[in-house]
DNA sequence: CGTCCAGAAGCGACAAAATCGCATTAAGGT
DNA sequence: ACCTTAATGCGATTTTGTCGCTTCTGGACG
């Protein structure tokens, strides 16, 4: 999952991957993530610098690593008892987490160092997991529910893409208007138009032109 | 608007930045964006690396600006004689090149080396002068026409949250689709919903918890 | 048109980092 | 208990990044 090989999931690769986060997480608390190098952080994990640069080739990779384990969500969204309701307080708290400063720098940093898009796709996933949470308790009681791709698309693209281009500040309303909007469209869009608003299911495994 | 401090626009200051500059688009070329040091970027521009440090700090910060210059349009949208064609025809290109392996590479880079989001913050101004090119058009015609705010939501935002975030990949057909989805939107939604789906406006300038 | 001045680049010494080969350790399987 | 091999430790070497100082030059001003 994190690091490139991990061929040797237990023992002492394990400690030393551990040790190393932990101390990712110590000196950025310390001295702040700018001034981190990585002799720095191995001198502090108790190993040598060049375990950390074949491990995890750059500082920014390992940053990456650390970021997506800060991304991850703690908890289940809250039941409140409706989709409205659960949507729109899933939707607050994410976009708080996401746009504090803290938040913004873990994504840019797992954005980062991340050639392949690993762990970027692990973040979507995480978003999409609690989604998906969400939407299984209210299918359980019966209520319609859009589909997962169009609240990506409909709420969470725009956070992120806010977060990551424009200088706006974001604030509870915008998170509420964007659930208020992704459900009226699933409420009167459904079966309106030949066309879902949803992913394109892909066909090949190859991206790009 | 490039580099940092900028105080001098003309003269030797220019002729370093542009001789840079070139340095970095060949060499991308010719080594690969990995490969690339500055010390090389230097020795190819004919300056002293000191230069490159002082004035742009690392090899990120020259990549961002860069990368920035190569996401401006070349071109103002074609004028397809509707805003319908309009846009499914701007979305598809901007789709296109944004998707496409080095369009990742250049969006990857431009965030990259940003500390204060002023390159991020372009590439956003960028999608939304042409937006509203297209719509001053439409509104010209006579056609009725969404917010801006809008359509970056619901067609810029998805695309570039796909682009980075997921490993899927985007074709000409989920472009219309979101313009499709926007001006649904746009038709369907204006006054029947107390809230509009365009943007928060600002009450503070602080942003952030 | 000449002079001054501050910002910017050049230069070189130094400090810090990243890379690499080789020796050593220890998981995980047999 | 042994064997294989990935993973780490260590140190020499190369490369990159920093810093103080000097030199150059664009632009303003007289």
């Amino acid at each position: 999952m994190s690091p490139r090989p991990m061929v040797r999931p237990g023992g002492r690769s394990a400690r030393v991957q551990e040790s190393v986060h932990a101390a990712v997480r110590e000196l950025v608390e310390e001295v702040g993530r700018d001034a981190l190098t990585v002799p720095m952080v191995a001198t502090r994990a108790g190993v040598t610098p060049s375990t950390i640069y074949r491990r995890w080739g750059d500082l920014q990779e390992l940053l990456s690593d650390v970021a997506v384990e800060r991304l991850r969500p703690e908890t289940d969204p809250a039941d409140l008892g409706s989709l409205r309701a659960d949507l729109d307080a899933w939707a607050e708290q994410f976009l708080d987490e996401m746009a504090s400063p803290s938040g913004r720098a873990y994504i840019r940093d797992a954005l980062l160092g991340d050639p392949d898009g690993t762990n970027a796709g692990q973040c979507s996933a995480y978003a999409a997991e609690q989604i998906d949470a969400v939407l299984a308790r209210a299918v359980q009681r019966g209520e319609p529910v859009p589909e997962t791709e169009l609240l990506i698309d409909r709420v969470v693209a725009p956070i992120m893409y806010r977060i990551l281009f424009r200088p706006v500040p974001l604030d509870a309303a915008y998170a509420r208007e964007l659930v208020t909007n992704a459900l009226y469209a699933q409420q009167f869009e459904a079966g309106a138009r030949p066309t879902r608003a949803a992913a394109p299911r892909r066909s090949n495994g190859k991206p790009e032109n």
